[in-house]
DNA sequence: GCCATGCAATCAACGCCGGC
DNA sequence: GCCGGCGTTGATTGCATGGC
């Protein structure tokens, strides 16, 4: 805040907020920061940074660009003159450069409005300048506000920050209509978005359900074994709703009475009855499931499917016996080394988490315990199907980070 | 036992979005 | 611009709990 230690209490008259265009602006050791919002302006300190050489006018365009100095400083100054015309060469400005400077602003400005992650900011700015240079002169997608309100939401997406439409509609130029149709010709320039990793996103909701409401980590995995099993039949909807439907299952299935699924939309801003229309028709109609009747009066039915297809254990599956009785031999190696660690070791607990070659999600359980000069272990791995089986230790590489081991 | 209250669940109607 | 699908809204009902 303008206000904090190091402020100087020098009014800037010449100087106007990005954001609220207040004249009150004083000088901090960041940069200079509006006293009326608190927000730090975009244009940078004067920087002594360059070092002096005879060879080169200081003045010359593609030295770079810096503050001249404010204008009561110009004016002051005994060369005046000379700096005057310093500043005027400073201020010029392409076209291009121009559009940079009035995008770099607007996205400030949608970052401040919504109060996002400034880190992200400046992957936003690289992003207009890539996708603008595939745009047709003179079409209307060029506008550096219009552009830069869209590049914000894709590449929040992209980097899984939640983010709503409608919000980021309501701050920037763009009516809604509007949004949608550039966002459709600005698409294909980024594919990044549409090749983005869904699951990935949905899984971080997952887990921040599970930290919500407290819950234990066998929730979320079972939410996120859910997740992989149905992606093909529920990923045609929003992130949102996906997460909403996952959760809902696991907890109308196995955590009845301990969370409900009204609880889990409020959370995610989704209603109900979103989730039981994607019950209904992407697991009821889909699979082929009779007697639908509610979300929660058909819970019965949910969970003695999903004791058939093997995601929750049930002792009067017909299909789970018929997997117990097969034990899981066909796992012949499986190398940790390449699996991801989903979590931090606590007390040299390592769960780990990776698919094998028929898609199944596999959890690997790792207990090491420290001794002196060595470090004993056990190993359980859990396949989807609920099963738990303990396995030979093969190889281990120590190291004082995440195991690297090869199970055979 | 009755009633009030609050939360969860249901359901029909509405409206938005995206494909054509 | 039209139209169908899908998600949301909001009124209503059901149920549990607590006070009297």
């Amino acid at each position: 805040m303008a206000t904090g230690k190091g402020s100087i209490s020098v009014n800037y008259l010449n100087l106007t907020c990005d954001l609220c265009n207040s004249n009150d602006i004083v000088e901090t050791i960041q940069g200079y920061v509006c006293r009326a919002c608190g927000v730090e302006l975009t244009i940078q300190k004067l920087r002594y940074d360059r070092p002096y050489t005879e060879d080169a006018m200081q003045y010359a365009r593609g030295l770079g660009k810096t503050q001249i100095g404010t204008k009561r400083e110009r004016l002051t100054s005994p060369v005046s003159r000379s700096l005057k015309r310093l500043s005027w060469h400073n201020s010029k400005m392409g076209n291009e450069e121009a559009v940079i400077f009035r995008a770099e602003r607007e996205i400030s400005r949608i970052f401040e409005v919504l109060d996002l992650p400034r880190n992200v900011k400046s992957l936003v700015v690289d992003k207009f300048s890539k996708v603008r240079a595939h745009l047709q002169p003179r079409t209307r997608l060029r506008n550096p506000e219009k552009l830069s309100a869209i590049l914000v939401y894709m590449v929040l997406k992209i980097e899984n920050i939640a983010v709503l439409r409608s919000e980021l509609v309501e701050n920037s130029e763009l009516t809604s209509e509007g949004f949608n149709r550039f966002f459709m010709q600005v698409r294909p320039f980024l594919p990044e978005y549409s090749g983005r990793d869904r699951i990935v996103s949905i899984s971080q909701k997952l887990l921040e359900i599970t930290e919500h409401f407290g819950l234990e980590m066998p929730f979320y995995f079972l939410a996120k074994k859910i997740l992989h099993r149905l992606w093909d039949a529920v990923k045609n909807t929003t992130d949102n709703i996906v997460a909403g439907l996952c959760a809902s299952i696991t907890a109308l299935c196995s955590y009845k009475g301990v969370i409900n699924v009204s609880s889990i939309c409020k959370l995610l801003g989704i209603k109900m009855s979103a989730i039981q229309f994607q019950v209904q028709t992407r697991i009821f109609k889909t699979f082929r499931i009779e007697g639908f009747k509610t979300l929660v009066r058909s819970s019965d039915l949910l969970e003695r499917f999903m004791k058939k297809i093997g995601l929750i254990e049930g002792e009067d599956s017909e299909v789970n016996e018929a997997l117990q009785e097969e034990p899981v031999s066909n796992i012949v190696q499986v190398q940790l080394g390449n699996a991801q660690q989903t979590f931090n070791p606590v007390d040299d607990h390592y769960i780990f988490e990776f698919i094998d070659d028929f898609g199944t999600v596999v959890y690997a359980y790792l207990e090491v315990h420290n001794q002196i000069n060595t470090r004993k272990f056990s190993m359980q791995m859990q396949k989807d199907l609920g099963v738990l089986c303990d396995l030979t230790l093969g190889e281990y590489f120590p190291s004082k980070g995440p195991p690297m081991l090869a199970y055979t």
